[in-house]
DNA sequence: GCATATGGTTACAATGCTGTTACTAACTGG
DNA sequence: CCAGTTAGTAACAGCATTGTAACCATATGC
């Protein structure tokens, strides 16, 4: 159980530190929710956030494979995300933690 | 979907926040494991880490009603830590977490 | 008296993460 | 020429979190 048993304990703080930045949940909630790409200013207004912020999270998200980007030569050019086969198997455990906040609603400090 | 209509947002932004604090998912996935009181210092054995981060780690636990704390006047004094229901309802969602780090073996950055 | 065990707390420096502001680039429409 | 659209990036100050080391109290055993 301890660190020498567990080299998973290192995969999961890797998992939870990366889950646990600002937005990035709800980024991957949201592409989950939608079943479907979203574009770059689609996924900002969702979330709400900055440019900056969603960039950073997209990046770090694109960086782990858990989402796919695809750009189109349009005019203006626009980008697509969206969930990889991996991420989609994550999403029934992202749709639990907002559940369970929904069904409980202890007040968290 | 944004914030405006989803309160939810911030309040899993609490939940994952704590969820993040190192440590912190390791203490509440053992104790589900263990299915068992356990002490402070079998606790941080159990997740290899330091007095202040266990103390640290159980105390924002015991407050935010994710853990029950309950002290024994034996000599030396004994502490016990265990679950609380509604830990208990979130334990199958970090379980899911352990599960799919073990099962996708995708390097995380 | 001193070590050991239990279960912590305090202080502090270093590191990491955050939001804000400003800026980029390519292209369209008026 | 200038504004607006798309999709970002760079720099920076401030805040939060981390690990380390030291320390606390109470009690038993030698």
């Amino acid at each position: 159980m301890d660190v020498e048993c567990n080299p998973i304990f290192s995969e999961v703080d890797k998992l939870i530190s990366l889950l646990g930045k600002s937005k990035l949940l709800h980024i991957l909630y949201i592409l989950h929710l939608k079943e479907k790409a979203l574009s770059f200013s689609e996924i900002k207004r969702l979330v709400d956030s900055s440019s900056t912020t969603v960039s950073r999270r997209l990046r770090e998200l694109e960086d782990n494979n858990l989402v796919n980007r695809t750009s189109f030569s349009t005019k203006p050019v626009t980008v697509y995300y969206t969930l990889t086969q991996v991420a989609q198997l994550l999403a029934p455990t992202i749709q639990s933690m907002y559940d369970w906040v929904e069904n409980h609603n202890l007040k968290l400090v």
